[in-house]
RNA sequence: GGUCCCAUCGUCUAGAGGCCUAGGACACCACCCUCUCAAGGUGGAGGCACGGGUUCGAAUCCCGUUGGGACUACCA
């Protein structure tokens, strides 16, 4: 049987990188089995979902290379994949487990539920559902539906112990009584999302549940209600949180936590995805700089790490300094001009290309080229701080000799830049470091830069002068 | 409170009873390289949460403690 593995997001606008880690590993082992990948969306709570978070989860995963097989813009034989358009699927489910006996009303309301819920606990018992509606006689019923009572609908757990054989945390179990029968049909008739997943998970094929473990609880009730629709439960993979440096579950107040946010910053997917399938997952060797194939190849659900993993930006921007790196120039300024653009900065694309090689091992993010070669597309290059101080310190007629010294350069290029600026810091009784700053301070407006002869070269000759007179 | 999950350097991890004097990576420190900043190279510091067992032998198996987390909803 080939594997099925599906991917099942709430559309949340950008998602992010904890649920981006389940969706890699799920696409990880559909892809190594050579098996399908689904994409379903969850928007069974329609208030909240727009059409726009909707198109952000989309976006995230192809930015990422996540491709599905089937799924939303793709179709595919289950169609439709999104909960929001499934209801008759799922009131046909419902009225079976209704009829079968798996299912049935629950007249409770919400204050008395809560009143039990209390007792118990004042009585040192467990909170859960009683199972009072379980076997409620017609009479009752009907004195119910007489009051005005809208009834919800209660999946029945079946007696006796609960075992899961999960793929990443081994044997689980729940003794008998410890599941209480849940909720599958809200007042209002709309389904829950327990009810919903496990209709469609079956109704899918799906062979292979990848998801995070705040879901292993939830497992047992899938499970349950998949066998009384006499169905094959898939088998499932719950993997651990990813949590923040306070080590709590990843959140918003964790600050730029969405793909979005780090594809703003300028990280590159390849890095994301390798530093995400390392986050909870090793190849069992030494490798970590590894390429989506070589993903592919070594993944192994099984081993796949049970305990929660805290996000690391340090190592994810070391990883995208080394992909950044890695790119071939016309790939890598390609995707800085995104970045130049955004900052105001008008781009010569036949100069960015050329400057790729001086910058590539200086970028930690995409975003760092704008820093890096502002000087290059724009005159204005007003002296930060510590430029103005490099240039305030040069000696007395230093850079009216400089100015003089490569007006007389014979051939513009790095290596006769770099003759010209030796001698002429020869000359002032300068070492390198010395001599070389106050130009670089007076070309770039910067104390920190692209090695300079090189980005003389690429500034030209009559930029170069014009700047170096305009300082001295 | 109850049930369940988890516990190796600061962080991600390797580790399936002797291969462990616990390996690698990021970060950190030092040195080398060097026109600035990086990148790169070399080296260093740094860890099995605690307590009991089991065993000739435990990071590894068992129990407990402690500490995190999830669930316990007409959320997902």
């Amino acid at each position: 049987m080939s594997v099925r593995c599906r991917f099942a997001p709430a559309p949340s606008g950008s998602l992010h990188v904890g649920n981006v880690r389940s969706a890699l590993f799920s696409w990880l082992w559909a892809r190594h089995h050579g098996g399908t990948f689904v994409l379903r969306v969850e928007d069974t709570d329609a208030s909240r979902v727009t059409e726009e978070a909707f198109r952000g989860v989309l976006d995230d995963l192809r930015w990422l290379g996540l491709d599905w097989d089937e799924g939303p813009e793709i179709g595919g034989p289950d169609e439709p994949y999104r909960q929001s358009q499934r209801m008759a699927i799922y009131a046909e489910a419902i009225e079976r487990l209704l009829a079968q006996g798996h299912a049935y009303r629950c007249y409770c309301t919400p204050e008395e539920l809560e009143a039990r819920r209390d007792g118990a606990k004042a009585r040192g018992e467990a909170p859960g559902y009683d199972g009072r509606c379980r076997s409620r006689t017609p009479e009752e019923i009907a004195a119910f539906d007489a009051e005005g009572r809208t009834p919800v609908v209660r999946f029945r757990m079946p007696d006796g112990e609960q075992v899961l054989m999960d793929l990443v945390k081994g044997e689980v179990r729940w003794a008998a009584g410890e599941i209480r029968d849940f909720v599958i049909v809200r007042a209002d008739g709309s389904p829950v999302f327990l009810l919903a997943v496990a209709v469609d998970d079956l109704a899918m094929g799906v062979t292979h549940v990848v998801r995070g473990d705040d879901l292993l609880t939830a497992a047992p009730r899938n499970v349950a209600v998949i066998r009384a629709l006499g169905g094959m439960p898939p088998a499932y993979a719950h993997v651990p949180q990813v949590v923040g440096p306070d080590r709590k579950p990843l959140s918003k107040r964790h600050g730029s936590t969405s793909v979005q946010a780090f594809r703003e910053q300028g990280y590159l997917p390849e890095a994301l995805v390798n530093y995400l399938a390392l986050l909870g997952w090793s190849p069992g060797d030494d490798r970590e700089r590894m390429s989506r194939e070589e993903l592919v190849a070594a993944f192994d659900l099984s081993r796949v790490s049970s305990n929660p993993a805290a996000f690391d930006t340090e190592k994810l921007t070391w990883l995208n300094n080394y992909y950044i790196q890695s790119l071939d120039d016309d790939d890598l300024a390609a995707r800085c001009v995104h970045f130049l653009v955004e900052a105001g900065v008008g781009v010569d694309p036949v100069l960015l290309r050329r400057a790729m090689p001086l910058v590539k091992e200086r970028m930690k993010t995409l975003a760092e080229v704008v820093d890096l070669l502002r000087f290059l597309f724009s005159d204005d290059i007003a002296p930060n701080a510590k430029a103005a101080d490099i240039l305030a310190k040069a000696p007395e007629g230093y850079l009216k000799e400089a100015a003089a010294a490569l007006d007389a350069c014979p051939g513009w290029d790095a290596e006769q830049i770099a003759r010209t600026l030796d001698g002429l810091a020869e000359r002032a009784g300068l070492n390198r470091t010395k001599g070389w700053q106050p130009i670089r301070a007076a070309v770039t407006g910067s104390n920190v830069s692209p090695p300079l002869p090189e980005s003389l070269t690429l500034l030209g000759r009559e930029r170069a002068l014009l700047r170096v007179r305009a300082a001295g």
